[in-house]
DNA sequence: ATAGATTTCAAACTGTTGTTTGAATTGGTT
DNA sequence: AACCAATTCAAACAACAGTTTGAAATCTAT
């Protein structure tokens, strides 16, 4: 039965870390909703922080590897990719999160949102350790998408569209309530980011301007 | 004496909002830094509540009327905008805020950051309905700049941007130190929106899509 | 069936949070 | 100078956080 606690625990963890964030989630409301006594999560998971990695990782080594895939088949079948082309690697591997989980991708994806605005910079760091050559395969590609682009302005650009997308997500839920009530949508994840697409390859296909990051320095 | 204590707390306070967020900030914490009792807060402002909305009034009675003022000015001269017209209308009354403040514009655009993803749509309702005529003076500015997109698809893109906006400045510490370290760039918060007016005004510009929100009701 | 390891449980512990209290101090007015 | 209101202050408050504890219960393997 250990196996049954530890799931229970991190399937009502990702629930209750997704709709009000880590820090105003408490173990007790965890344990609650999960029905399991209050001490398990320490001895399953050691302490709250390595739960939250826990909650994470179970979908990071789906998702990862997928995206890992998808961006080697499309780079195969097409050496000079489009930026589309290359956003389009992430929607499949982030829908199929839902196969792994019932509402998995918008967990997930708010999940992140979460991680990327609460935890000071401390989830970038882990998904760069942990999946730096996939992160590195993905500049690549866009890269090559864009190639009129610097490195410097491809670095940017790719920031507002993890911004653009992480928002949106962790917004989702008013987000949709709203389109629902003055424009009369019923919004899933999979309609929001086949919005998001062409907002995002647009931005990031942007012309170039390399704008001097020392205005004063015109001067002198 | 009075208003050098509350200025001393409010000038405190959105600091360490800033950076921690609002639930990771403690009023100890606020205190500390600002040299005052601890008591202090809830005498001057209630509760930490309503501390919050104090400081964040403190720059949006600025910023909003000096973007009602632009957004005048411009379709006043041109009465047909593009997208880039229309979010530059942003860049003078943020810029602006560093004259309030030191500093205040970053300051002010990573407490809006923080505001929309920690406080589950509290900001965002207090907004609308404090500002809602300029709300909706920019979202018909922008209507006028991309006639061809709905209604619905405009509210959507503009979430969008308001998520690669308010995302990056909520990062643009982080991110800066990795421009600099990676790629010699002294980044500035005018060099940021610099580079994300390209960005979003391409993404809100893009080709419309209006995608069946109810993809499984196409087989249907 | 019994011994030993694993897991659960209620309870307590330690620290921190926002808030309140009532006395001490300060400021301005007559 | 004397009074009253406004402000500051140290201290305590109750509620809640994550974690630890040691005994009870359960499971596993001989």
């Amino acid at each position: 039965m250990s196996a049954e606690t530890k799931v229970q625990i991190l399937d009502a963890a990702e629930r209750l870390f997704a709709e009000h964030g880590f820090g105003d989630t408490s173990l007790r409301a965890i344990t609650t909703q999960a029905k399991v006594n209050l001490a398990s999560v320490n001895y399953h998971f050691g302490s709250k922080k390595q739960l939250i990695q826990e909650v994470l990782q179970r979908y990071l080594t789906v998702l990862m590897p997928a995206v890992d895939d998808e961006l080697q088949n499309l780079l195969r079948r097409q050496p000079s990719p489009d930026v589309g082309q290359v956003f389009s690697c992430l929607v499949k591997p982030l829908l199929s999160l839902n196969l792994v989980h019932p509402d998995g991708t918008a967990i997930f994806v708010r999940l992140l949102g979460r991680g990327y605005s609460e935890s000071q910079g401390h989830l970038r760091k882990y998904i760069t350790f942990h999946y730096g050559a996939v992160l590195r395969a993905f500049v690549h590609a866009v890269h090559l998408a864009v190639p009129q682009l610097s490195p410097a302005e491809i670095f940017w650009r790719l920031h507002f569209a993890i911004g653009t997308f992480v928002f949106t997500m962790a917004s989702s839920k008013a987000l949709s309530e709203i389109a629902l009530a003055d424009y009369d949508q019923e919004v899933t994840v999979e309609g929001i980011i086949a919005r998001l697409m062409p907002y995002i390859s647009a931005g990031v296909g942007a012309p170039g301007t390399e704008v001097s990051p020392h205005p004063l320095m015109d001067i002198a």
